[in-house]
DNA sequence: CATGAATGAGGCTTCATTCAT
DNA sequence: GATGAATGAAGCCTCATTCAT
């Protein structure tokens, strides 16, 4: 934690829990050993059960901060773009060119992620993997219209939403800013995934940036 | 049925069941009543149980058939990508020009399914709602590079290569053709998704073709 | 309220209770609240954590009223006869035949309950219904021995007891004066228990007096 | 088990179980060790875990026989009466005079129960201790009416009937025979319970047919 | 080959209660 | 005296699977 700045919280939306894991230690080990959980043993074979087992706490007390694994899925995906959200902002103060900033906003949305020490107690890294892996498995759902009714997708939103304002500026005329946008979150986390997996799908190599060079070029030509 | 034409059976990977579902009436009922049952109350709530009280028969049977409610899952993915190539083929028959093959295949990949009569017992409206919403749970998996082993993949990863083929025909010297069809793909099967759920991801209004519209655009601008 | 009668507190017995719910503020909204909500869940499905929530109270300061909920059903039970013995003998005053004293009785055990306004925070209404959907449930149990030792019974003996003193003014030789009262008392709640739920086992029509006027009958022509 | 006699197997009401218990050894020790152990440890401390241990079998193969332990319930309260009508039956075969039938009747619903070797795997001694102090749990409930609805009760009622018609065979004019019966069948469980817990509700003394004797007297003088 | 019956393991959730403040 | 936090135990139920016929 650097002295030099305040501490931090990010506000997750109300609704995704019962009592907020930020208010006591107990919630914080709970996200900790959720976030590490989850990374090694995937969402489905995830439960309460073994969390509890994980962080030496009954199951029980995890259902008082949690109304089910899925509402806490649901929570750490929120955690996620909040703060990808919060970076963005810090990372486009005092920008003027909108296509700095554009640029910006792809290279946070398709680069590898590395720890961020403002929050000791989350793992960015291990939870951008459960995010490109599980988070499909948060709206992707029967009750995606009830969550969203919630208000569980609203970071979401907002950030494409401001991405969306930027490519507007540059090009008022375009007609797709959001579907562009959310083409390519969710097409960046998965390229990810590919690379990784199933590479047959992808022209990932060894430069890294492949990714990242891929997704600019595409939106700049989209829009120009 | 159409008499002019022989009946044709999609040739699915067979490490992905133990008994071909397309041998027999019960096989035939297992992969109908699925589409019906995942399609109304989505995959995670599915099981075999359910699956035997709707088709009646019961799950010690369906487990002759398919080793786990998983396979069962990558089955029907399968299909479903065996099917998209099988009208790729017949669609881009006789056409010469690359330009003209591509705008063909966009237009397949991205436009709404109708049903195909040629498959009586599979209900493809059905099953491109499950591909939408459930088939990513088929690979985001901790279990994907072992499925990938087995093949599970293959077809998706012909159709890509297939499609990037084309776009190297216009543009040889284009980067990442497979991650431009990779993108589309799911990209495409995401915005529907959205468009009904969570519209302020994307930019669909009444006119149904903007999806098409989107990724036309997008592509061929990409690679020019 | 009437202002000429003074404020009156129906005592319970002490083995019931930690704390006198009449004692405090908290304490009434206890026995309001548990009112309120056994009469719209049902003892079975009510739970302190649940009357807690209903109350605004934490689940722990209910524990320093009543030890289980179980005791709070027997005090409620014991509120309620405590409350008909206290309108008996109010009804009774000065009253000199035996007959008209039983007629009486009879009318008061098997009458609907309406709202008495002298007690302010109880619901006599509910709590009517309660007594005859749950009360049961407080001895038909296998405690039942151990709770008749602390007089959780007490109350209503005492009224069978003051019931059968009356017939045997008008027929001394009658052999079950007990079994008779006690008889009725059960008796005209579960009918007008099946009258609601189970018509066929009853033969109550319209006209709203027919249990008291077949518990008359029964019982003049049991004891002449 | 008589050989003269065929085997009986009394038909329950097929909307309470699942699989019908005495179509299997496994189903019978379901209802012998049920009846086992709700007669020792209470119905409301009974679970189908402990009664799996009871007779040494998963829970989960009960589950495949009764949905829950409401509907065990349900299920031994139907076969309890379906017994005692058969009973009836059988005891008033061939005889005519209605005050003698109705004798009978009160004499079979009052007296105390003994062993029927006619159901090896039913302790009907048990059973009746059961009924008394638990099967109201079995209406007195917020599911009353939709269990109504799937004929839970039907017995009970049926029963009611015959003998309310034997009531109005002796005196067709009498307003309230429903009422009367069934204040006598559950009026005269109560009175047992109340001989061995709560003496003071009752007056039974060592002479073991007061209670007998107490309705065949109410009986006949109300409907005189 | 298909099926009816059975089951071990574990999921999710709530309960009743205690403890520290 | 009231409360907020925590928890051990247990409830109910379903799952995925196997076995014997």
């Amino acid at each position: 934690m650097n002295n030099s700045i305040p501490k931090i919280n990010l506000q997750v939306n109300q609704n995704l829990y019962l009592k907020n894991p930020e208010s006591s230690e107990l919630g914080k080990k709970i996200i900790t050993g959720s976030i590490d959980l989850i990374d090694e043993i995937g969402f489905d074979s995830f439960t309460f059960r073994k969390l509890g087992v994980q962080i030496q706490s009954p199951e029980a007390s995890i259902y008082r901060y949690f109304e089910s694994k899925q509402k806490l899925l649901l929570y750490l995906n929120s955690w996620y773009w909040n703060w990808m959200e919060y970076r963005l902002i810090f990372s486009l103060a005092n920008i003027e060119s909108p296509t700095k900033r554009l640029e910006k906003a792809i290279l946070l949305l398709t680069e590898e992620i590395s720890e961020d020490s403002d929050f000791s107690h989350i793992n960015e890294v291990k939870l951008n993997r459960i995010v490109i892996s599980e988070s499909q498995k948060a709206y992707l759902t029967k009750d995606v219209d009830q969550e969203n009714k919630i208000g569980a997708f609203s970071v979401q939103k907002q950030l494409v939403e401001t991405i969306s304002k930027i490519i507007l500026e540059i090009n008022p005329s375009y007609k797709y800013p959001h579907m562009l946008v959310s083409t390519i979150i969710e097409g960046a986390h998965l390229q990810r995934f590919f690379a990784e997996h199933l590479p047959k799908l992808t022209d990932v190599s060894d430069s890294c940036d492949a990714i990242t060079d891929f997704y600019n070029e595409l939106i700049f030509k989209a829009i120009k």
